[in-house]
DNA sequence: AAGCATCACAACCGCAGGCAC
DNA sequence: TGTGCCTGCGGTTGTGATGCT
């Protein structure tokens, strides 16, 4: 039985700095995008959704590292309540966070706050009390993603198009706004007609 | 000090949609 | 129009770090 082709051993697991570095040069000169080509030009022996994923959650500029601040806590419970495990969504409300780590947050963290913790929960019940739908399962939320400025567009237009109401409720704490300055300038209808409205309900 | 349990997070995998040919 | 490749998403697993007995 002869072996079909003598394909590289590609490497798994955590990556050195040597690897980073690589990959960070070859991007550089490069560009994004053409993953499997990175992986077989840059001499990696990775894979390259392994490239694509390294590049994404660790070595693409602006990617902000260290713990969440209370806003980011507040508006991931808030979104995640809204959308659901829609990570890409979340994170893109989240500016250089990204849905790896949100995802990683939510399920080491504020799951267990929001299934239980009593200190936090409080604050949770805020938001139980009235049920929020769920983003439908459509096949158009956030599958594929169409380079950014495309893909930024498509996701406000997502998030605006379906949670004006939804965003009106979140936000209401037992009759009073809690929209902090910090929620708004995460939020994707700052500049909007919509959101001007909102604001004026 | 050693062994065990748990936690936190990095990385991988399967699936599905978009796009080029 | 169909097919195959590329890429992104969400779920899951693996590994190192830390705490506890």
């Amino acid at each position: 039985m002869e072996a079909k082709e003598a394909k590289p051993k590609l490497k798994k697991g955590f990556w050195k700095p040597e690897e980073d570095l690589i990959l960070r040069k070859y991007v550089e000169i490069h560009g994004e995008g053409k993953w499997r080509t990175v992986s077989e030009k840059s001499g990696l022996k990775r894979g390259g959704r392994s490239c694509r994923l390294r590049w994404k959650n660790y070595l693409r500029p602006n990617i902000k590292r260290g713990e969440m601040s209370e806003q980011e806590k507040d508006l991931i419970i808030r979104l995640h309540k809204l959308l659901g495990n829609r990570w890409s969504l979340i994170a893109g409300r989240l500016p250089g966070r990204t849905d790896n780590e949100v995802k990683n947050y939510w399920n080491t963290h504020l799951h267990k706050v929001v299934s239980g913790d009593k200190t936090k929960e409080q604050q949770q019940q805020q938001m139980v009390k009235s049920p929020k739908p769920q983003v439908p399962s459509s096949a158009t939320m956030a599958k594929t993603s169409p380079p950014d400025d495309k893909e930024t567009e498509k996701m406000n237009h997502q998030v605006r198009s379906l949670s004006l109401q939804d965003f009106a409720q979140i936000f209401w704490d037992e009759g009073t706004f809690s929209l902090t300055t910090e929620n708004i300038l995460f939020h994707p209808f700052v500049g909007d007609d919509d959101f001007q409205s909102f604001l004026l309900l």
